[in-house]
RNA sequence: GCGCUCGUAGCUCAGCUGGAUAGAGCACUGGUUUGCGGUACCAGCGGUCACACGUUCGAAUCGUGUCGGGCGCACCA
C-alpha cells in the first residue's frame, strides 16, 4: 500500500518523498511533510504548496480524501481499495506480504564454537538471524543460512583435555589438577561416558589421543547445538568446517598479493592500510595459522561461491574484528561493502527482579536450553526479536510466564485464539464470510482493517532496516486493536456478522503470518500450560 | 589512553533517512465488562528526551564538546 502511495507521489512531485503514518488517525492513513521541504525552493509558503498538491490528487480512485492541514499533506485510502486488497489477501493467504526480490544472500550466524552447549547470548544471535532469514525468504530473497564451525585451533585441544580431566575425576575417581582454562558443565558428563564406551578408559590418560577424542567430541557437541536450535525452530542450510579450509590457504595468500608480507618469520596482512588499527599476524613463526587466517579463507570461499550480499551476525565483543576482515576482502579483490556485519549485544537475565543465577552445573553460564525449558521457545523468540539486537538487554523471566496482557506473546496469541473462537461459534460458512463485503463497516472497523493490511510494509521495513522488533511492535499493536474492537463490538448474531467475521479473518491472517515469520505458531486455543 | 556503543517516565524499552501535542508495556490509582474464553477495555499518575553549545522555519533525532555506563583494544577463538 505504502509503495503505491509513494509511487503516486513520486510521479506527481518528481522526487522521493517521506511518507509517515500519522499518530492521530483523524489525519488519514498516510501523511507527508513534503511541502515544508519544497517551500524553500519554490519560494512559496508550505500551506499553499500543500493545498495545490492536495487538489491535484482529487480525481484519484485510490484515495477517498487528500487534504492539506497546516502544511502537511494527508491521505486517506478509499474503502474500495482496502476492501479489494483484503479480499485478495484472504483468497491468496500464502502469498500475503510476499515479494519476489532478486538477490542472493548468504547469512552466517550463531557459529558458536563446538565446545559446549549454547548459552543465552548465543540464543539472541540465533533468534535475530533466524528471524531475518524468515523475513528474507518471505520477501523472495534467495538466502542461505550458514553455520561456521570452528573445529580447528586451541579450543578443540582444550575440549579434549577437558573431557579427559572430567572423566578421570568423575568416572575414575582420580585426583586431577585443572589448568587455568578448561571447559566445564554437565554436558561433559555425557561425553565422558560415551567416550569411555567408544574408546575405552585408556584414552583419558593418553595425551597423544587428545586430538582424536576432541574431534569425536566436537561432532557430539554439534549434535547438542543443532538439537537446541531445533527446539527454537531454527535450522541451517549449510555448515562450513574451519578445518577443511586450510588446504586452500596457499592459494588464498597468493590471491591477496601485496596485502600479505613476511616479517620476523611471520606472515602479516597489511590491514592498517585498509583502515584497521594495525597490521595483523596471519601465520605464526611455527607455521600455525591464526584465527584470522581461517576467516580470510572462509570469506574468500564465501565470495567465490557467488552471492550478491553477505550478512554476518557476530557477538558485539567482536566488533573490533570487522576492519581486518574487510581489509582481507579488499586484498582478495572483492567489494568489502558487500559484507554487512550485524552485532548482537549482551543479555542479562532477571528472575522476579533478581539477577538470574548461573548454575555451577551448567558451568557458570546460563544455558539456552534451560531458559527454553522455563519460558518456552515462543516467549524466548519473542523477547529477543522485540529488542534492538545491538544494544544490551536486560529482561525478567517472570514477565514471560504470566498469562495476561503483561506477557506480549500471550496477548498476541490470545487475540488470534479469540478470532478462531468467534469463527467456530458462528453459524456462517466460510463461503458466506468470504462473499461479504468489507465496506460500510464504520470508522473503528476501517481502522482495524487498515492496521491488518499494514503487514507487508512492516515485513519489508523490518528486513531492510534489519530491525526485527518492528514486526513484534506491529503485532502487539494489532493485537491491541483487535482486543479493543472485540470489547466494543458484538459480532455474533448481528446483521453484519459476515462482514465482521471477514474482518476478523483478515486480522487473524496478519497475526498468523507475522508470528510464523518469527518462528512461532499461532494458536487457535489457549491452553493453561502455555 | 584509543575505538565502537548507549544515556528517553519509578522499571524494561520504542521512537533517531530532522516534522503535527515525546510513545508502549510493567508498576501505582480509579472506573467499565462477567461474556464470544482463563479475560479484556477505558481513564489517571508519571518526562529539563544526561548536560552545554551549534546547524535549521523546525532537534529526542544532525554536528561539536562535557559527564556517566557497557564492550573491545592478542601471534585466544
Amino acid at each position: 500500500m505504502k509503495q503505491r502511495v509513494s509511487a503516486l507521489l513520486r510521479e506527481k512531485i518528481g522526487r522521493e518523498v517521506v511518507l509517515e503514518k500519522p499518530r492521530d488517525r483523524s489525519f488519514g492513513h498516510f501523511a507527508t511533510p513534503i511541502a515544508f521541504s519544497l517551500a524553500k525552493e519554490l519560494r512559496k509558503s508550505p500551506m499553499i504548496i500543500a493545498d495545490e498538491l492536495a487538489s491535484s490528487f482529487e480525481s484519484s480512485e485510490f484515495f477517498s480524501k487528500v487534504e492539506a492541514v497546516k502544511g502537511y499533506l494527508n491521505f486517506r485510502l478509499s474503502e474500495d481499495f482496502l476492501a479489494e486488497y483484503a479480499s485478495w489477501a484472504l483468497k491468496n493467504s500464502s502469498e500475503f506480504a510476499k515479494q519476489e526480490k532478486n538477490q542472493k544472500i548468504l547469512l552466517e550466524f550463531v557459529s558458536a564454537n563446538p565446545t559446549g552447549p549454547l548459552h543465552i547470548g548465543h540464543a539472541r544471535g540465533a533468534v535475530y538471524g533466524d528471524t531475518l532469514y524468515r523475513l528474507a525468504k518471505h520477501l523472495g530473497y534467495d538466502i542461505t543460512a550458514e553455520y561456521y564451525i570452528n573445529d580447528a585451533g586451541n579450543q578443540i585441544d582444550l575440549l579434549g583435555l577437558s573431557i579427559q580431566l572430567h572423566a578421570r575425576e568423575n568416572l575414575l575417581d582420580e585426583t586431577v589438577e585443572y589448568p587455568e582454562s578448561y571447559y566445564r558443565g554437565e554436558y561433559l558428563e555425557g561425553l565422558s561416558r560415551d567416550a569411555m564406551e567408544k574408546f575405552g578408559v585408556e584414552i583419558f590418560h593418553d595425551e597423544s589421543r587428545q586430538k582424536e577424542l576432541a574431534l569425536w567430541a566436537k561432532d557430539e557437541v554439534m549434535k547438542i547445538i543443532v538439537k537446541d536450535l531445533g527446539d527454537l525452530n531454527i535450522a541451517f542450510d549449510t555448515f562450513v568446517y574451519e578445518s577443511t579450509l586450510y588446504d586452500d590457504w596457499d592459494r588464498v595468500m597468493q590471491k591477496m598479493g601485496s596485502g600479505i608480507y613476511k616479517k620476523d618469520d611471520k606472515v602479516w596482512i597489511a590491514s592498517e592500510a585498509k583502515g584497521d588499527e594495525k597490521d595483523r599476524v596471519v601465520v605464526r613463526e611455527d607455521g600455525r595459522p591464526t584465527y584470522l587466517a581461517g576467516d580470510i579463507v572462509y570469506h574468500n570461499q564465501k565470495f567465490e561461491r557467488g552471492y550478491d550480499h553477505f550478512i554476518n551476525i557476530w557477538g558485539a565483543d567482536h566488533h573490533g574484528y570487522i576492519p581486518r576482515v574487510q581489509a582481507a576482502i579488499e586484498y582478495l579483490g572483492y567489494d568489502s561493502k558487500k559484507l554487512e556485519v550485524l552485532l548482537s549485544q549482551m543479555v542479562s537475565l532477571l528472575k522476579d527482579g533478581e539477577p538470574y543465577k548461573m548454575s555451577k552445573r551448567a558451568g557458570n553460564v546460563i544455558l539456552m536450553s534451560d531458559i527454553v525449558e522455563e519460558i518456552g521457545s515462543d516467549a524466548l523468540r519473542f523477547i529477543f526479536a522485540s529488542k534492538k539486537s545491538d544494544t544490551a538487554l536486560e529482561f525478567d523471566l517472570a514477565e514471560f510466564k504470566k498469562q495476561d496482557s503483561s506477557n506480549p506473546i500471550f496477548y498476541i496469541q490470545y487475540a488470534h485464539a479469540r478470532i478462531q473462537t468467534l469463527l467456530a461459534k458462528s453459524e456462517l460458512s466460510y463461503a458466506d464470510i468470504m462473499d461479504a463485503s468489507l465496506k460500510n463497516l464504520g470508522e473503528n472497523a476501517d481502522t482495524l482493517l487498515f492496521d491488518a493490511l499494514l503487514l507487508p510494509e512492516v515485513v519489508e521495513d523490518a528486513f531492510n532496516t534489519r530491525q526485527v522488533q518492528k514486526l513484534t511492535d506491529y503485532l502487539k499493536s494489532l493485537a491491541a486493536s483487535l482486543h479493543k474492537f472485540y470489547y466494543d463490538v458484538r459480532m455474533i448474531g448481528t446483521d453484519d456478522e459476515a462482514k465482521l467475521l471477514k474482518l476478523m479473518l483478515m486480522v487473524a491472517l496478519s497475526i498468523k503470518t507475522g508470528l510464523s515469520l518469527m518462528g512461532i505458531q499461532a494458536k487457535d486455543k489457549m491452553s493453561k500450560e502455555d
